[in-house]
DNA sequence: AGCTATTTATAATG
DNA sequence: TCATTATAAATAGCT
């Protein structure tokens, strides 16, 4: 497109170089600002001519950082270095923190939260804490208490459990001699305690509360 | 350069503002390469189109990331830099909303709140009379559960002492009949069987709870 | 996708 | 360097 056609190679002289660079890259820019209204893109277009000069260009809806952002998501090259790299994963890690602790607090919180005027609050609010302390204590105690009461009774129920063990064996031991009619049931007693373990009932009890 | 002149301004038929996007991107496209040939250039050039499609284009002598550094150099613009004061700026603000939500759950652990405004008061009582609440009915059901484990566990009791009991008085009579040496065992052993049949001792405990 | 009438870009020139 | 202009290239509107 011009005079004469030309062939795409460098431009050896370098003041008609100057030149079709100059007048080029006008025509670039151009139809970049042009693409850009047109067909809606963005675009980032960026410069050096042989004398280190730059120009650009960055469509006006955007930015250059941001162009590359989606660079960088797009083609999955990555242009910043293990700085930036970082400071996500420390983004990452707080926003994870984050996450935990209103989870933590939703879990504390009821949900709603209604107004009420000023001047009851203050008088209420000692009040509910001296009571969340009280009833809280007052539960630990209850819980305390059942919890003993359980382990009393589950020794007792051991204990008892090992008698009928016991009186279970005694009454075999009875049998059979009763059977035989020659045997001392105390020996069979003795050795058979030894093999009947107490074996404990309600391991695990205290699992359940 | 066409049929017919057009306005620069976005092309409201989608299916023509394709084309034409198409058309145009491999001109610049073009345009990008030859400079680069003819004149010694250095160009990065990154289209985004509305679909979101990247188109990439950076001269062969080069690569991105140096054209983004030369960018910085000569532009004076901080990029890199900037991208970083972002993520910092980000990094800051979620430590902050972080800062604010540890301060609220100690609030609602009743710490450091003597200096509070009425107005966070009454959001700390709320919330706390919700929460407790929300404890109360869990640690009823614990309770509840707590209890009807305590009945299952006395009725084994009784059951137990129940079939203690009547081993004993089969012992009992077990060792007078011994003792006397006439009535057979086995009528005591059928009654026997049928008593132990009874005992569900802790057949499915867990299954209470 | 191609085609082509036109518009646009630009090489050569002054 | 700038403006002009002849010509090559790009492309808008069609098929």
């Amino acid at each position: 497109m011009g005079r004469g056609k030309i062939e795409i190679k460098r431009i050896e002289n370098s003041s008609n170089r100057q030149v079709t660079y100059s007048k080029r890259r006008n025509g670039i820019m151009k139809k970049a600002k042009e693409i850009t209204i047109l067909c809606d893109a963005k675009v980032s277009l960026i410069i050096f001519g042989s004398s280190g000069k730059m120009h650009e260009y960055c469509s006006p809806s955007t930015n250059l950082v941001d162009i590359l952002d989606q660079y960088q998501k797009t083609s999955g090259k990555k242009l910043w270095d293990a700085k930036h790299e970082n400071l996500s994963n420390e983004i990452d890690r707080i926003k994870k923190e984050n996450d935990n602790m209103q989870i933590e607090l939703r879990h504390l919180k009821g949900e709603d939260i209604t107004s009420l005027p000023y001047k009851e609050l203050m008088a209420i609010e000692d009040a509910l804490e001296n009571g969340l302390t009280y009833v809280r204590g007052k539960q630990m105690d209850v819980l305390d208490k059942t919890w003993k009461n359980t382990k009393f009774l589950e020794e007792d129920y051991k204990q008892l459990s090992f008698i009928l063990n016991q009186q279970q064996i005694a009454y075999e031991s009875a049998r059979e001699q009763m059977d035989h009619g020659y045997q001392r049931a105390r020996d069979y007693n003795s050795q058979m305690s030894s093999t009947f373990q107490v074996q404990p009932m309600q391991p695990n009890l205290q699992e359940r509360m």
